[in-house]
DNA sequence: AAGATCACG
DNA sequence: ACGTACGTGATCTTG
């Protein structure tokens, strides 16, 4: 797991220029505090060796709790001038070495902390703060440790959550109680007198909370004790809030790179410390700069360094997981025949085909009692198709905690134009070896966590992929309800009406034969009845439902054909495929594939519940089959409306579609009007219409040809619109101009969250191909960016329902249905729509509209 | 296994 | 001048 070193540089230096001797340079600038400084931070860099580092440093001027008091930090001495001399130094040094300083105006450092560990604990990174404050105490978590220094420079005291409750005996957020009861002398927090750390710590070993403590005041024994609880309480809640760490600090943005740590950074500082004579500092980092240069591991060389052994022991088993649970991570693989882990240099083969196991001293069991030690520890773990873990934990009866990083996603993220992401197809591919285990997954693992880094994804990576797989196997789970009744009424309905239009064709043609075969068809249509073919496919002639359409008015003949098409396919897709996929509980579980669409859409299989029909009124029946869970409870099901277009109005920026979107315009119709400068109330259904096609057609790339053939108009008309439109919206035209460029120069599309598409096509020699490159440039950070926000949504709703009696069913690209009791609808429908609404800020409003029923149809 | 067709966003 | 809309999955026929 990745971990953030957290400074708080205040805290720090003062502790290190009271803990110093005074030093000087020989230009008597003092260095003591600086040197101190240093020192920490390098002991502590070399003990914590992070991958990111951050100094967070407190700003001139008064900070929000100065608001809301006064005389905060009122009993401060001003700095001694000698130090004061120095932050300026040290500041530059920073800078200089490559260490990020953060800081924001009318905070404190503790803030900024604050704000970045609750960050990287979202983001699955470890923080360690090192301070000399308590007050970071409370920012404590599974994620959170806090590096306290004690007297002297080098002295460190490790608190988690559980040395913490050692100590003091509270849990991190008691932390801001213990505050708010005994105040605090050097911040000038008044708190309750008579309350010190051990009055303080008792009463919240009996009353937990400082509310509580106020709400049974009266309970509390001793006579002058409980007189001041009641007397001082509004001042033991000023204290607390003043005590209180915000974690949401605007401006506050943890990005993996500009944090990112090396020590070769340092190259730049040394300059500095050399002025200040701190050559004792300098050397300790230089000899980082050689250690660094034999560091670098060859993937090749490191399988030679690996100790391996095949446990047959159980044993052998449980000590292995127990060194591994200190380990920094474990990688976990499992073939039909093995389960392989790796961790810290060590492979384990555990053997589980029945024939290779000695039962006696190793058994089944055995060893899915130990994984259910090793799973449900809290050491990350790296595994290969976590989605497919969490089936084996179920039907094990063990959970799956801390998935760090899943190989399968993980090469989806690198290049999702791949259709192969097999783990012996990628093992295959970037290691030519043969081997399938769990040091190969390691070493994809390394492999891939650096690309990640470097194409700036470990934010997609961590903050929406990796979540989002425990969305789809919940969604997958629990599955969605089914009538088994209405499908037989629809199947008796249709299995009618196929035979009818099935006879009519035989009699109109004079025989019989198999309509569903293309080649059959044609030569019914063109050969015997002697129409005119429109369009031919590699194959023969075309006889797909547009060609059918324009035929029709040649023969009514083919209306039949078209009838009994439409027919077949509803019978043949949504009832005889979807039948026998319903389970024992009338419920039916689809596939949803994560890595599958190269635009970052999700896709849905066995049965596909994202293309369920609903355009014509018959298809539209079939959405009756999808109900709620029971008779007492509904479907929520929330839409955003026009998302790909809002999308578009703000990654182009246009101003003009942007105020369509912000005045909640038709956008069709505004679009029509400002094409034709109409009066937008004079707008006809038709112009609408064709408006409509083009903003279509504009998110996929659009060509004056497509149009034309889309609307039935000429070439020329449609070329003459697209025309129109560009000077409508020139905003847009632009920024696809600029879309096809920089993919031309980067090799890549990418949406707003940097999930990245290669585009190959965009070199081809072939023009078609090179053609249809520059449509993916325009389309993919479209259809992907949307993706990207309603995964989003599916993580944070997820979480949400979560608890609250409502489950996540089903995404449809732009829609999420929810299943509820029925008198939680109104309130799971505020939540949604509030949730999806807000979870990304565009410059447009992202509308989402929400309806209610016992059914699919009925949410129409 | 590939092509044609058609269901969805 | 080139021939086209972007992204999916299921079913059926045919080679």
């Amino acid at each position: 797991m990745q971990e953030l070193l957290a400074i708080d540089g205040f805290s720090l230096l003062h502790r290190a220029y009271y803990a110093m001797p005074f030093l000087s340079n020989k230009e008597g600038i003092p260095t003591g505090a600086i040197s101190g400084f240093m020192n920490m931070l390098i002991n502590a860099v070399e003990r914590t060796q992070p991958d990111f580092l951050a100094v967070a440093m407190d700003m001139k001027g008064p900070t929000f709790r100065h608001e809301m008091y006064a005389d905060y930090k009122g009993n401060r001495p001003p700095m001694p001038d000698e130090l004061r001399q120095q932050v300026g130094l040290l500041r530059d040094i920073l800078e200089n070495s490559g260490i990020k300083i953060v800081e924001s105006q009318g905070y404190e450092a503790d803030d900024v902390i604050g704000t970045l560990s609750r960050i990287c604990s979202d983001l699955n990174i470890n923080t360690i703060i090192l301070t000399g404050d308590r007050d970071s105490f409370q920012l404590i978590n599974e994620h959170t440790t806090v590096w306290m220094t004690r007297k002297g420079i080098s002295d460190i005291e490790v608190f988690d959550e559980e040395h913490l409750l050692q100590e003091y005996g509270l849990k991190p957020e008691q932390i801001i109680d213990l505050k708010g009861l005994m105040g605090d002398q050097s911040d000038n927090i008044p708190g309750i007198p008579m309350v010190g750390m051990k009055t303080a710590q008792k009463l919240l070993a009996e009353y937990h909370t400082l509310k509580n403590v106020l709400a049974n005041a009266e309970n509390i024994s001793g006579k002058k004790l409980k007189s001041n609880v009641i007397e001082f309480a509004d001042q033991a809640l000023l204290s607390y809030d003043l005590a209180r760490i915000d974690t949401s600090v605007d401006g506050v943005v943890f990005t993996p790179d500009s944090f990112s740590f090396h020590w070769n950074n340092f190259q730049s500082g040394l300059n500095d410390l050399k002025k200040l004579e701190l050559t004792g500092i300098q050397n300790r980092i230089e000899r980082h700069f050689d250690m660094k240069q034999e560091e670098e591991p060859d993937a090749s060389d490191m399988s030679n360094d690996i100790q391996e052994r095949t446990i047959s022991h159980i044993d052998d088993l449980m000590q292995f997981i127990d060194e591994t649970l200190l380990k920094e991570e474990i990688c976990i693989y499992k073939t039909p025949d093995e389960i392989t882990l790796f961790s810290d240099g060590s492979l384990v083969r555990i053997p589980i085909a029945r024939s290779m196991i000695d039962s006696d001293a190793l058994t089944i069991t055995d060893i899915y009692k130990a994984l259910k030690k090793l799973f449900e520890s809290n050491v990350p773990k790296v595994l290969y198709d976590v989605k497919s873990w969490f089936y084996t934990a179920d039907s094990f009866g063990f959970s799956i905690h801390h998935c760090s990083f899943d190989v399968m996603i993980a090469a989806y993220i690198i290049n999702a134009n791949a259709n192969n992401y097999s783990f012996k197809h990628l093992a295959d591919t970037e290691f030519n070896n043969p081997r399938e285990d769990a040091f190969v997954l390691k070493q994809l693992k390394e492999r891939f966590e650096k690309q990640i880094i470097e194409s700036h994804n470990v934010e997609l990576f961590q903050n929406i992929e990796m979540p989002l797989i425990r969305v789809l196997y919940d969604m997958e789970r629990n599955g969605f309800r089914t009538d088994k009744s209405i499908i037989k009424k629809l199947d008796e309905m249709i299995s009618a009406d196929i035979s009818e239009s099935e006879q009519a064709i035989y009699e109109a043609c004079g025989e019989t034969f198999n309509i569903n075969s293309p080649k059959q068809l044609s030569h019914i249509l063109f050969e015997k009845m002697g129409l005119t073919p429109l369009k031919k496919t590699k194959s023969g002639y075309s006889t797909d439902a547009e060609t059918l359409e324009q035929l029709s008015y040649q023969s009514d003949f083919v209306n039949d054909i078209l009838s009994y098409r439409q027919l077949s396919k509803l019978k043949g897709t949504y009832i005889d495929g979807l039948l026998p996929l319903i389970d024992g509980q009338g419920r039916i579980h689809s596939t949803f594939n994560q890595t599958i669409a190269s635009t970052g859409r999700i896709s849905s299989s066995d049965p596909n519940l994202q293309n369920i029909p609903v355009r014509t009124a018959l298809g539209r029946e079939f959405r009756k089959i999808f109900v709620s869970d029971s008779e007492s409870d509904v479907l929520v099901d929330a839409d955003y409306s026009q998302i790909e277009l809002r999308v578009l109005a703000h990654l182009s920026d246009d101003k003009t579609m942007q105020d369509a979107f912000r005045n909640g315009y038709d956008i069709h119709k505004d679009t029509a009007s400002k094409m034709w400068h109409v009066p937008f109330e004079n707008v006809t259904g038709e112009m609408r219409s064709a408006a409509k096609a083009i903003n279509f057609g504009i998110v996929y790339g659009i060509s004056d040809f497509g149009l034309s053939r889309n609307i039935g108009i000429s070439v020329n008309e449609a070329h003459d619109f697209i025309a129109r439109y560009k000077q409508t919206y020139k905003g847009v035209s632009e920024y696809m101009d600029h879309l096809v460029e920089t993919a031309k120069k980067s090799g890549y599309a990418e949406t707003l969250f940097g999930r990245r598409r290669m585009i190959p096509e965009l070199t081809s020699s072939n023009f078609n191909t090179r053609s249809f490159g520059a449509r993916i440039a325009m389309n993919m950070p479209i259809q992907g960016t949307a993706a990207d926000i309603i995964k989003l949504a599916m993580i944070r709703v997820h979480n949400i329902l979560d608890g609250i009696n409502a489950k996540l069913l089903l995404q449809v690209h732009d829609e999420l249905i929810v299943n509820t009791k029925e008198e939680y609808g109104e309130r799971i429908r505020n939540l949604m729509k509030k949730e999806m609404e807000t979870i990304v800020k565009l410059h447009v409003p992202l509308i989402v509209d929400v309806k209610i029923g016992r059914s699919w149809y009925e949410t129409k």
